[in-house]
DNA sequence: TGTACATCAGTGAACGCGCGTTCACTGATGTAC
DNA sequence: TGTACATCAGTGAACGCGCGTTCACTGATGTAC
């Protein structure tokens, strides 16, 4: 810890941003207050203003570590898929992500997006700029603009069916069987864009 | 009108939905509160209690009024598709919905629904059903929960995806043209799908 | 048809709450000489 | 190495706000006789 007194915080600015994660995992997204995120920092309500000039700043920064915290996730369940299974498994990531982090997905996606936040913009073409390189190695004959967007657009939507309770999500094994088929739809019987290393 | 006097409303309740609902396209999801609605239907600020259990029963009326008219805006795009091409015009008319009602669209889906609202249980279960009927007529031979499953998450996260600004929303026509590549990405290369009827 | 009375659907004052944000301030830190 | 001073990062009181909800109430309506 940096905490170099009782007095100054150290890094508030992180903290907040700790505190803030927190807050949305216990209370969900109504909890998320610049006073309450002052409040569970230690620190009176006024002192973040020091470092996030507005609440909006302040969800805007939770919003773009999510998308960063996102990306790791999802390169962490496959570096490099290059086939619809491996493609499955790293949908099957991002759903549980949703799943496991609820209140911050919302967060991500869920409110109209404040344009102005270069950190939020940059985060979310981060994750459209993955989702395309992964489609082009996976099929490469394919026209990866539209594919991404279809292959995102269908995890995105089991992500958010699944948050609302629209699909069975008792067990991740219901969950992880329930986003497989989905992919597996939108890939098995599609020969003329299957990769070389199909089996 | 059956406003019999200025007292006596003589439909408080409806009125409170119709007030729920301009707000909601005028002011985003932040300006429903049960203050708001009974300010501009007229009408003291306890007077919605007659009527509403609390601000969540409201809610949950608002978000199921949705939900039955969403179901009307898709039947009306294509009373009962059994192509892909018509399949694609369903889709299409969800996405627009969401468009058109943003904030009642993330009123619908994107806060935890109450499990304990009957109105609100039944009406997507409606859509549900819709989504599977649709799925039925078009491809017979297909496992109908699993496809009508992929079917309503491709379109669903289509819908969340432009409201997000993720997808280029700019124009009626942009919309229409990715979300017909979309679903036709998802069947028209899937032969072992493909109904009858294709050409 | 007229009246007594129960019921229904409103009112309005009041409660306590947490919020975002401003302001003048002050304690701690770091830098120039 | 010591000191003066600018700057930085906090404080805490105060502002005005809108909210959900309660309560005792009252005006209007409808029904039984």
């Amino acid at each position: 810890m940096a905490r170099t007194s009782a007095y100054h915080h150290g890094d508030l600015r992180a903290a907040c941003l700790r505190a803030a994660r927190e807050l949305l995992e216990e209370d969900g997204g109504a909890g998320l207050s610049l006073r309450a995120v002052a409040r569970r920092a230690g620190v009176s309500a006024t002192a973040p203003y020091r470092h996030y000039a507005d609440r909006e700043a302040l969800v805007s920064a939770v919003a773009a570590e999510g998308y960063r915290e996102l990306a790791a996730h999802l390169a962490e369940a496959h570096p490099a898929p290059s086939t619809p299974d491996e493609l499955a498994a790293v949908a099957v990531a991002y759903v549980r992500f949703a799943l496991d982090h609820p209140a911050l997905f919302r967060a991500m996606f869920a409110e109209p997006c404040d344009p102005a936040s270069e950190e939020r913009v940059a985060a979310t073409n981060a994750i459209r700029e993955y989702v395309r390189s992964i489609v082009r190695a996976t099929f490469p004959a394919a026209d990866a603009e539209a594919l991404s967007t279809t292959v995102w657009a269908l995890v995105h939507g089991l992500a958010f069916l699944h948050l609302d309770g629209k699909l069975d999500s008792s067990t991740p094994e219901a969950v992880t069987a329930q986003v497989t088929t989905a992919v597996h739809a939108l890939f098995d019987t599609a020969p003329a864009l299957s990769p070389a290393t199909r089996r």
